[in-house]
DNA sequence: CTGAAAGCGCTTACAG
DNA sequence: CTGAAAGCGCTTACAG
């Protein structure tokens, strides 16, 4: 049998309290009692069960992130770096860490606060939550400190961290504007996730505010997929002739249009520029080198965890909101065109 | 406050035994009371809280997933793939899923079974373990349900998976000297890891099943990590300008000394043919693709899960070793040689 | 079919 | 400085 607190107190001829508080830093106890314990401790192997730690404990705090449609693409690995960050900053700290995956389906199962609650869970860091998933709305009046990555929110409480979307897809269309593209598509994602409203926000107002008119059929949704992107930038590309340069709102949609525009017979980017979003670590390895807006995910994951303590203990400052840093990267695949069409 | 089950069974006049066997299924309910239980608990948003159900339950069974050194290099996936193949096991048994991060510092302050006891692990994957890390030996003599991956022990009560990396080692050079290449270095891991020394090995008996001899200066170790295989790639075909091929034992090492070749002026294929291990999704993007052998670290993760929850259930097979299929993927970088030099 | 009670391994006022 | 006891939220023989 696993040993308890009740062996190392019988075999230390204390009592169970006195071990307990021994492991849980009380001041209060004996240096050579504190030691004796200790040994024996070390001897039978023994550390303090966390279940039972965390029931009769209500310090016992644990972080979860959750990360919805745990689609680990081996090409996108983001969710990944998320993890990496919180896990790095819940490392360091005096948090437990749990990790768990989600999907629609399950949240149709059991409900945002049932499934914390279940979990003794003290704060948790969202991924990859989509406007029609049920958590979505229950997210909105939990009373659980939680921290959204990517997603806008009207609760003032949960913690927000992210680019700004907007702003860096302005950005992206802004430098091919610059670069004297006129006709601009855009391959964007899903239109339930957040992050794909704001960029297309970016991208029309970008245009605007070069005095472009949007034609509502260049832009298309691909669902962050490189397939339906590669089959979606084919017919935009045959309906829309004049088009010379693509907005994607991610790399893996932009790989996919490339794959495309290629098998048009036409060149990138000499016939058609592309730019794509994320950086992921493979933007830099096709041909040509992926023109795109890096974010760090790894950081912005860390700094959700960050925030979400500050938030469980009350220290953090009036705004919720933190934008992490975005950055255009220019590489091979935008190329200036001479005369604007 | 938190919902228990107090509370439903307050609600719905029964008593807390009652609500219990609701939620463990037991058939001696009255189906009324059971539908009513189950409405009143659904209003309150009650779910069992798993640390109780631990605590008091002997069966609620946890799996989980210790990756060491999570170096999560955005290269390289393969943790990332485990994970996804144990939680994609887990998510569809009656077992919880758990991960845990650990590192040879952490396994020093804590020993393997200290660390499964506190957090009421049933069952256990590891990956990641180098043989001269704490835990290496302490699985050993652990009685805890375990499976190594990529890790020979002696223990027959420990599970196993992964390929058979002498044999895979062995084709991958078998192959380069198919194609008339004599001269074969080696840029291999680490010491401390066992795949290094199985693939080592497999190269070995490739040399030696074609009448060739080692020669010990070809083989250098660059601890998997991208710079330093370029620095010793340059510096190994510096002192040996008659090696005309490079078995890398990872793909990452092998990307890195095709860098390398190319600094010093060379090609690749033409002058030198490089073959990697592991078939990383960047494998299939560098210039020129690179030639590797390919393992499913997902299935892997997959068979791992699965072996574990045999070995807890008894139902595994005598044995406890399972060998996961690999491939070699010819792609461009190696070239055939015409005279055999 | 239902419930009272012991117990899982801990923590924490409280008393001494 | 130490310990007895209540309690955290459950499960499970056992009795009825």
């Amino acid at each position: 049998m696993r040993t308890t607190i009740r062996d190392v107190a019988k075999a230390a001829g204390v009592s169970i309290a006195t071990v307990s508080k021994v492991f849980n830093g009380y001041s209060d106890i004996n240096q050579q009692t504190k030691q004796e314990i200790l040994k024996i401790a070390k001897e039978l192997d023994y550390s303090p069960n966390m279940a039972a730690r965390t029931l009769s404990s209500k310090k016992q705090q644990t972080i979860a992130l959750i990360l919805n449609e745990l689609n680990f693409n081996r090409k996108s690995t983001m969710p990944l770096e998320v993890l990496n960050g919180v896990y790095r900053y819940t490392d360091q700290s005096d948090f437990e860490f749990v990790f768990y995956g989600t999907s629609t389906e399950k949240q149709k199962q059991k409900t945002f606060s049932q499934f914390c609650n279940e979990h003794n869970i003290t704060g948790v860091v969202i991924q990859g939550l989509k406007t029609t998933d049920p958590y979505y709305q229950e997210v909105q009046q939990t009373s659980l400190p939680t921290v959204l990555i990517d997603m806008e929110i009207d609760n003032p409480k949960i913690g927000l961290v992210s680019i700004d979307n907007e702003k860096a897809a302005q950005e992206a269309v802004d430098f091919l504007i610059a670069n004297n593209h006129r006709q601009i598509g855009m391959i964007n994602g899903s239109r339930d996730a957040n992050v794909s409203e704001l960029r297309e926000k970016g991208y029309r107002a970008s245009l605007a505010a070069h005095g472009l008119l949007v034609n509502e059929s260049y832009i298309q949704y691909a669902n962050y997929e490189e397939e339906i992107a590669y089959l979606i930038c084919k017919n935009l590309l045959e309906n829309n002739q004049e088009i010379t340069a693509l907005f994607c709102a991610s790399d893996i949609m932009a790989i996919g249009a490339i794959r495309g525009i290629k098998d048009m017979g036409l060149r990138v980017p000499e016939d058609i520029s592309v730019i794509g979003f994320d950086d992921i670590i493979l933007a830099s390895y096709v041909t040509p080198e992926l023109t795109t807006v890096a974010q760090d995910m790894e950081r912005i994951g860390y700094e959700a965890a960050e925030l979400l303590t500050d938030i469980i203990t009350n220290q953090a400052e009036t705004s919720h909101r933190k934008i992490s840093p975005h950055q255009l990267k220019v590489r091979q695949s935008v190329e200036k065109i001479s005369e604007v069409r």
